[in-house]
DNA sequence: TTATAAATGAGAATGTTTATCATTTACTCC
DNA sequence: GGAGTAAATGATAAACATTCTCATTTATAA
C-alpha cells in the first residue's frame, strides 16, 4: 500500500501527523477507530499530535476516499480504511466487537427498492446490532 | 390511539408537555422530528415548553416504546411514532424527504447473517440515501 | 534556498445533548 | 375533595464531540 502516493494523489502534503494517522489504521490492532481513539493511541505511543489535527486529517481522508466514515449507534463517528470493497457491519452491543459482511442479495434488493421509490441511490448504511458470543466478550450472556 | 393510557402504562404521569409532544407526532405534518424541531414547533404554536423537557420526554418515550429513535446521517437524533411495524428508511439528500419501506427478503437475510456470525440480533438500522425525483424536491436534478 | 501556500497546535467556539437543583405539578391516600 | 409525596418541569450550567480561528511552522515548487 503506497500511502505517500495516496496522499499526493489526494492533493495533500506528506506530513508527519498524516503519516502517523495512516499508520495507525494500517498497522494497528483495531480497524475501526473514532477520532478520540486515534488521538489517544497517538499520545500513548509518544506521538504528539493535536486533537484538532486528528479531526482535520480524518475528514480530509474521508473526502479523498482514503477512509470511510461510519455512524454506529451513539454520537461519534468511526473510521476505517477504504479498501475499495463495500461492506456492512454487525456490531456487538456488549463489547463493541465489529464484524464485516457483504450480501449481494441485500445489495440488489436495496437497488430495487430505491428504484421503486423513484430515488437515485447514492449510498446506504446497514448496521446490525446484537450480542456476539465470543469467549472473550466481557459481558457475555450465559447460553 | 389512547395516548394518556400509553403514558400511564409506561409509568409516566400525564402532563401537559408530554401531551403536547405526543400531539405533534400524532397530528403534525411531519412524522419524523428532531428534538430541536419539536421544540421549535411547540414554540411556534404558542406552547411554552423548555428544551430540556423536550429532550427528557423524547428519551422517556423512546424507552417506553412510544417513539423510535433514528440516527440519520448527521449528528442529531430523529424520532417517529412507534406504530408497531418495523420499517426502514430511504432519505433524500437534497430535500430531506423520507420514505419508509419494509422488505422481508432483506429482513430474513439479516437474520441469517447474524446467525452465521454467531450474533444474537437485537436490532438493526438500514438507511438508503439518494436523490428523490419528486416535483417539489427543491434541488431536483434535471433528468 | 527561498518564497508561498498549506498544515499544524492551542484554545475558543459551536451544536447537540445531559445534568443540576429549586420550584411546580400530578397522583395517592385519607 | 385536600394534603402529602414523589415525579416533572424550567432555567441554566455542564458535558461531549466536533469545528473554527489565527498565529506559527512546515512541505513543496521554482
Amino acid at each position: 500500500m503506497q500511502t505517500p502516493k495516496d496522499l499526493h494523489k489526494a492533493g495533500l502534503k506528506i506530513t508527519l501527523p498524516r503519516l502517523k494517522v495512516l499508520n495507525l489504521f494500517e498497522n494497528g490492532d483495531n480497524r475501526h477507530l473514532s477520532a478520540e481513539e486515534v488521538y489517544k493511541q497517538l499520545l500513548a505511543s509518544g506521538e504528539d499530535v493535536s486533537l484538532a489535527t486528528v479531526y482535520r486529517v480524518l475528514t480530509q481522508f474521508e473526502l479523498s476516499g482514503i477512509l470511510v466514515r461510519h455512524h454506529f449507534e451513539g454520537d461519534k463517528s468511526v473510521f476505517e480504511l477504504n479498501h475499495g470493497e463495500h461492506h456492512d457491519h454487525i456490531v456487538c452491543m456488549q463489547c463493541g466487537h465489529i464484524e464485516e459482511f457483504f450480501d449481494s442479495a441485500i445489495e440488489s434488493r436495496q437497488k430495487k427498492i430505491a428504484a421503486e421509490h423513484g430515488f437515485a441511490i447514492h449510498d446506504h448504511s446497514l448496521y446490525i446490532y446484537g450480542d456476539c458470543t465470543r469467549e472473550k466478550c466481557p459481558n457475555r450472556r450465559s447460553e
